[in-house]
DNA sequence: TACGTGATCACG
DNA sequence: GTGATCACGTAA
């Protein structure tokens, strides 16, 4: 079942990234569907310094962030990998959660071929993999997530609280203190989730 | 541990 | 305009 806007549009970021867990991503992308159950996110927020838009801190990379929620926000890191986040919250409240990582559920086969890999390679498990693997960049960036290309399904997987983790978030320690919130997410003892 | 890779951001 | 930086991944 398609996710409804409202899901985006609370306004407690931390909860929506844990909530993420166990819904499925789908692309369509070139004609090849490929899709990808949520094993791993993290929060970001305009009040910590761990978000591109902390202190509401407006740029052309991040000002879809800034929009209601149920976008797409994707930039590159590093010149090469693609990030794919999901914005939350209300117009002007820019948060929003990074996918991390993915157990694949459809089109295993496209996604081995974007990757360039054979056998039991773990072709999702990280921001950049899982972006590659499903064909995720920029063009998709302000997509809405119910839209032809790009889309989010509830499949009725989602993980009961003992299953959840929480911990600190990852690559940020650029962030001070702020990188010592527990704001990732993963399902506990999943064979997909980022190194 | 080292570094590729290129868009982005804060300078002024 | 310019230079430092970066929500990663892979090789070693």
């Amino acid at each position: 079942m398609l996710l409804d806007p409202s899901f985006y549009r609370r306004d407690n970021v931390v909860t929506v990234a844990r909530e993420l867990l166990g819904k499925a991503l789908f692309t369509k992308v070139d004609g090849k569907i490929t899709a990808g159950m949520i094993v791993e996110t993290e929060a970001y927020s305009s009040v910590e310094r761990g978000c591109h838009a902390y202190d509401n801190r407006m740029t052309d990379r991040n000002k879809v962030m800034f929009n209601d929620g149920g976008l797409a926000y994707v930039y590159l890191c590093y010149g090469i990998h693609h990030l794919f986040n999901v914005v939350t919250n209300a117009t002007g409240k820019a948060d929003a959660v990074l996918v991390r990582a993915l157990e694949p559920l459809e089109g295993v086969g496209h996604m081995k071929k974007r990757m360039a890999v054979e056998g039991e390679a773990r072709i999702t498990s990280g921001p950049g993999k899982l972006s590659k693997a499903l064909g995720i960049d920029r063009q998709l960036n302000g997509e809405t997530l119910w839209s032809r290309q790009l889309w989010l399904e509830d499949i009725g997987q989602n993980p009961g609280n003992g299953r959840i983790v929480r911990s600190r978030r990852v690559g940020i320690d650029y962030a001070g203190k702020d990188a010592a919130l527990p704001w990732r997410f993963t399902i506990k003892g999943n064979n997909w989730i980022s190194k």
